[in-house]
DNA sequence: TTACCTGTAATCATACTAATTACAATTAGA
DNA sequence: TCTAATTGTAATTAGTATGATTACAGGTAA
C-alpha cells in the first residue's frame, strides 16, 4: 500500500515547469520528461490547476506556474493531486462492539493520535518547496557534469 | 487510498488483551470485540506474534502480551503487521526521461524527502505506547460513567 | 474420542491505480 | 472557414490490495 505516484508527477510537473521557464511546457512536453501519457499528464494538471499552482488555457500551449516556485510546498501538490484524504491517512475498523469498553472507545482513542501522525508527515512535506527540488536537481547536474 | 485498517486491529487487539488480562483474550473474544471474523483475527495475531508482541500456542485457547505493554509502541505494530513497506509510504514514478535533466534527477531528489516525511510520521507513532491507549480508554469510560 | 483452539489458504467482491484510447472543445494561423 | 495543435475528460482494461467469508488441517486438554 503506497501513496500514489501522481504526488511525484506533480512534483515532477512543476519542477519541469520552472525549469524550463524560458520555454513552452506541454502536456507532450511533460509527458516525455515523466515517461508517459499525455493524458495522464493533463489528468494532473487539471488538479494542479484547480489548486491554483498552474495556469493553463484550453488550446494555447504551455503550462505557467500560477505562483512563485519559493511559494509552492509539497503539501500544496500532496493536497492539489488528492492522493490522501484530509485525516483519513490511517484506516480504522468501522463498527466495532459497543458492549465492549475497548470497541466503544478505540474510534476515538486512536483517531487523534493518527491525526497526529499524519499531521507531523504533512508538516515535513510543509517544509519543502518547488525551488527547493529545483536547486537540488541543479546542484546534481554540476556534480554530474563534473564525472 | 490509506493505510489498511488492520493497524487499527491490530491496536485494538493488544489493548483488549492487557485490558482483559485476568480473562481468557481467545480470538472469537477479540472478533466479538473488533466485530469481525475470527479467522480475521488470527490472520493479525500472527503477524504480532512473529514480531514478538504477543504469545498464542496452537490448541491453547487464550493470547497473552508477549512484552510489557508500555513497551509497545505504535510503530511496534505497524511495523508488525505491515501495513506499509520501509521507505516505501510514497511511490514514486518509473523510468522518467533520463534525457532530461529533472528526468534524471527527480526520484533521487524526492526520495529523501518522502523518507524525512515517512520517517516523521512513524517518530510520532513511535511515541505511543500500548500503555498510553489503555490509559485513554479507561479515562474515557471513567468520564462515561458520570454521564 | 470430542470439543475447542490456533493457523492458513482459497474465494469473492470492491476499490484504487496506472496505462491507453477516443473524442470533444478551444485556439491560432493560413 | 479550415486545419493543426492544444487542452480536457471519459471510458476501458489489467493489476493489485483489501476486507469478508468459508473451509479445513493440526494441536491440546479432558
Amino acid at each position: 500500500m503506497s501513496i500514489s505516484s501522481r504526488f511525484a508527477v506533480g512534483i515532477h510537473i512543476l519542477t519541469l515547469i520552472e525549469i524550463n521557464k524560458g520555454g513552452v511546457s506541454t502536456s507532450e512536453f511533460l509527458a516525455g520528461s515523466v515517461n508517459t501519457n499525455p493524458a495522464v499528464i493533463r489528468k494532473i494538471m487539471g488538479m494542479l490547476k484547480r489548486a491554483g499552482l498552474v495556469k493553463v488555457r484550453p488550446g494555447i500551449a504551455g503550462a505557467v506556474l500560477a505562483k512563485d516556485f519559493a511559494d509552492i510546498t509539497l503539501l500544496d501538490v500532496y493536497r492539489a493531486v488528492n492522493v490522501v484524504q484530509e485525516k483519513d491517512l490511517f484506516s480504522i475498523h468501522e463498527n466495532p462492539n459497543p458492549d465492549c469498553p475497548v470497541g466503544r472507545n478505540i474510534q476515538e482513542t486512536i483517531g487523534p493520535i493518527f491525526e497526529i501522525a499524519q499531521t507531523a508527515l504533512e508538516k515535513a512535506l510543509e517544509n519543502v518547496t518547488i525551488q527547493d527540488v529545483v536547486k537540488d536537481i541543479i546542484e546534481k547536474e554540476k556534480l554530474n557534469n563534473k564525472c
